[in-house]
DNA sequence: TGCCAGGCCGGGT
DNA sequence: ACCCGGCATGGC
């Protein structure tokens, strides 16, 4: 166990010394306002299968229509609501979801930051509740709204333990979550810098196609079986 | 040009 | 319990 926490840490170490802090949540928005932490719910769903920069189209559109916030997204009809996020992809079922989400917020008395505070297990019900919020979206918005030490794992987490033997191949989204709380200190800081940074070596150096794993920070541990449970 | 992006849901088997 | 189609824009 402590060898396995040395690694993952080391993991981290290594991403950090190579790729620098890569400023996401709360950097920008600012968890420390209810606006600043209802723009990082907002955006991690706009965010599921898209783009970021697409995602920033979006949000500046909300916001610039005076609409980043809960009661103005409430009082939206659905057909203005998608117009305003059409940049960020799927503008239907993403305005649905959004709304869910604010109905959700508004039903527990319309203030986010009330809605965020709660056991992180009962956040993360209460979320998952929200069709269209699923188990990253959810640890997402526990993480980066929340300053929950709750670990977000995606698709570029799986992909890149993958290409580097550190998972199998059916491993699920709560086994690999698991693995990482399991190793790391709870500290949502830690697991922040943490995701970003996997996403980042996934986006350069463990691509679906492409070179496999050039000059990968990550390359001296693979096939550490010190993972292994 | 085709492929990809900080997923999730609902219906079918 | 899995598998799959659908959802959609913008960048490279």
């Amino acid at each position: 166990m402590q060898a396995h926490r040395r690694t993952l840490q080391e993991m981290y170490d290594a991403m950090l010394a190579r790729l620098g802090p890569q400023h996401w949540w709360p950097a920008e928005a600012g968890a420390d306002s209810a606006a600043g932490k209802l723009e990082i719910c907002v955006g991690a769903i706009l965010t599921q299968n898209t783009n970021w920069g697409n995602v920033e189209r979006a949000i500046a559109n909300l916001r610039s229509a005076g609409a980043l916030d809960v009661a103005g997204i409430d009082a939206m009809g659905h057909a203005e609501l998608a117009e305003l996020i059409r940049p960020a992809g799927y503008f239907n079922v993403k305005a649905k979801r959004l709304k869910n989400f604010i109905r959700a917020v508004t039903e527990a008395g319309g203030d986010i930051e009330a809605f965020l505070d709660r056991p992180t297990d009962e956040l993360r019900e209460a979320l998952l509740a929200v069709s269209g919020v699923g188990r990253e979206t959810a640890d997402s918005m526990a993480l980066y709204a929340a300053g929950r030490a709750t670990f977000v794992v995606d698709a570029y987490t799986a992909r890149v333990l993958l290409r580097h033997a550190l998972v199998d191949e059916d491993a699920n989204y709560e086994q690999i979550k698991e693995l990482f709380e399991a190793a790391l200190p709870a500290d949502a800081d830690l697991f922040n810098e943490y995701h970003a940074l996997l996403v980042a070596v996934g986006k350069r150096y463990c691509r679906k196609r492409g070179p496999l794993c050039d000059d990968c920070p990550l390359t001296a541990f693979a096939h550490d079986a010190t993972l292994d449970p």
